[in-house]
DNA sequence: CGTGTAAGGAATTCTGACACG
DNA sequence: CGTGTAAGGAATTCTGACACG
């Protein structure tokens, strides 16, 4: 449908091996997998292995800094989910009012 | 320097092993090898280990095109020299007329 | 020339657990 | 709660070589 079929969206294409996502990041891999136990990383998995998007190497990033910021893991899935929400809010209105200004 | 640090060019970052790289371009470990040995592709490496961009995969499935078509790695190599040497003068060109016409 | 394969070793990743706090 | 670490195993990758052609 693209113009470049192959393109896709390398930014969100899950590729990237733990090893290299804990250079990116600066985070452990520990601390890698468990923001994954509290929900807030989701990497596609091929036998067992975890592979993340440079999407989620962005998101992880955003998570290191809040972390520091004292804000613990609960507090920022709560943000993320709350974020979700308003974006499929938006989502319905632009779906409601699309061609009828 | 850009608006987005991180985003550099998720396209050129050299992240992706060798296995998911097969998985993308159909092709064998074996060929995505002897390419580089041909010198038609240029992986990093930590610790041993080949680190390919996207950009790379692209530079792959093109590979794997003209290889279909008949070509052979050292035409494919004479080719890539070629394209580089006009690029290059290109290049100079520019620098050259920059801001004069 | 281009690619497959078996071989042995090195580096990576995984999980569940214990530790500290 | 959040993270480090040692443990044992499974999956990945690497190189050099032999094979075929």
């Amino acid at each position: 449908m693209t113009a470049h079929p192959q393109e896709d969206h390398y930014k969100y294409k899950k590729v990237i091996s733990i090893g290299v996502v804990s250079e990116l990041t600066g985070l452990s891999q520990r601390q890698i997998r468990y923001y994954e136990e509290r929900k807030l990383v989701f990497p596609d998995r091929s036998k067992g292995i975890r592979k993340y998007s440079f999407a989620d190497v962005e998101q992880l990033m955003k998570i290191a800094n809040q972390r520091e910021e004292g804000v613990s893991t609960w507090e920022i899935r709560q943000e993320m989910t709350k974020e979700l929400r308003e974006r499929m809010l938006k989502g319905q209105m632009n779906a409601h009012f699309r061609r009828r200004s």
